[in-house]
DNA sequence: AGTGTTGGCCAACGAATGTTGGCAACCTGG
DNA sequence: CCAGGTTGCCAACATTCGTTGGCCAACACT
């Protein structure tokens, strides 16, 4: 139904004269989806930030979730658990994280989304399943706990995120890396590692 | 602008026809804006499962922002922490945010479109400084950090709410009361009251 | 009874959105 | 040089949205 099939991942780069474009495109629809979200993030306003017109982003996404699809496309890059202390997983953790948030838009993007449509928050159930929780899965102590630990840790990072570059609260905007490294680091520890309480 | 000004909240009850319908309507507002958001959440489709009218709604708050504003009226009605033990404070704090989560959708709503809107995000603001602030300052040792140790006890109670009620990752959702306690209480603990960290 | 007020619905407007088809300009390979 | 595909824009479509104004019935008060 979407048409033109284009053979986007051939082995060979096969440099199109619209790759360029299709980057632009990719760029803009980032910060528009972090900036306003899934609804407000329109296609015309995406394609006059990319200063091309609407119908190309339908041409070369075919619709607004093929390109959401194609904007937010995450790999977390975890830390190996093995080749880290394992006391020290917690303030490894929470560094990278960090990081992450700061160095692109993306995660906000997938975030504001998450929120309000369905596909994005699907998105984010993935991304937890198959990157944050296998990881999980060879810190933990019991393997049983290593679901519920995994959620835990996902519930701290993103809400910090959350109110930090989403919702911006000003206590939250003005912590120093160092601050959220420092606390959220023994929070994170004891969620992954720390023996069941109660 | 809007027109008929009613006088919602004059002294005497003075119960008018509508006050039901008025009363329909919030209901339903609330449970749209928690199910979709701000933009998903249509007039129209809150006047179709309040049975009334579109232009009601409009009559009655003027506009959607108007009608926002009137759904998602928040008071989280804190623990003074005078009156409970110090080494209490996390673990009742979390019981008492998980009852509010569980007892009704308003938050929800509030955090859906606080992601998503700008009136919704000043909103959350507004409740953050003026009724999760104070209390901190009472709790917290040094005044000069309750600031960042409010933000931080908010990032993780809100990153709870947002995996478990509006990204519903499974691991988060399985989660029972008593555990969510028993892992957050020791966390909101040390945030609100031990020594700065590092 | 009669008069003004309130509660409610219907129909419509203007704007914005995702999406489509057609058409001109450009490049590319023979 | 020229045929075929690629790149891009323009104009339009159907739909949906928030919002408005008019109309009618039910009520309240004197």
């Amino acid at each position: 139904m979407t048409g033109t099939e284009t053979d986007s991942d051939s082995p060979a780069p096969s440099h199109r004269r619209s790759d360029a474009t299709r980057a632009t495109i990719l760029t803009a629809a980032r910060e528009r989806f972090a900036a306003d979200g899934y609804e407000r993030a329109t296609i015309r306003a995406i394609a006059r930030d990319a200063k091309i017109d609407p119908s190309m982003v339908m041409r070369y996404y075919g619709n607004k979730e093929g390109l959401f699809a194609a904007a937010i496309d995450i790999d977390l890059r975890l830390p190996v658990p093995e080749k880290v202390p394992k006391e020290d997983v917690g303030r490894i953790f929470v560094e990278h994280f960090v990081d992450l948030w700061e160095k692109n838009e993306v995660l906000t993007a997938l975030l504001r989304v998450g929120v309000t449509n369905a596909a994005g928050a699907e998105r984010m159930q993935g991304i937890f399943k198959e990157q944050l929780l296998p990881v999980a899965l060879r810190v933990c102590p019991d393997p049983e706990q290593s679901r519920a630990r995994a959620a835990l840790v996902a519930s701290q990072m993103l809400g910090m995120a959350l109110t930090r570059y989403v919702l911006r609260f000003p206590p939250a905007v003005d912590l120093h890396r160092e601050e959220i490294v420092a606390w959220l680091a023994p929070t994170v520890q004891r969620y992954l590692t720390a023996p069941h309480p109660g």
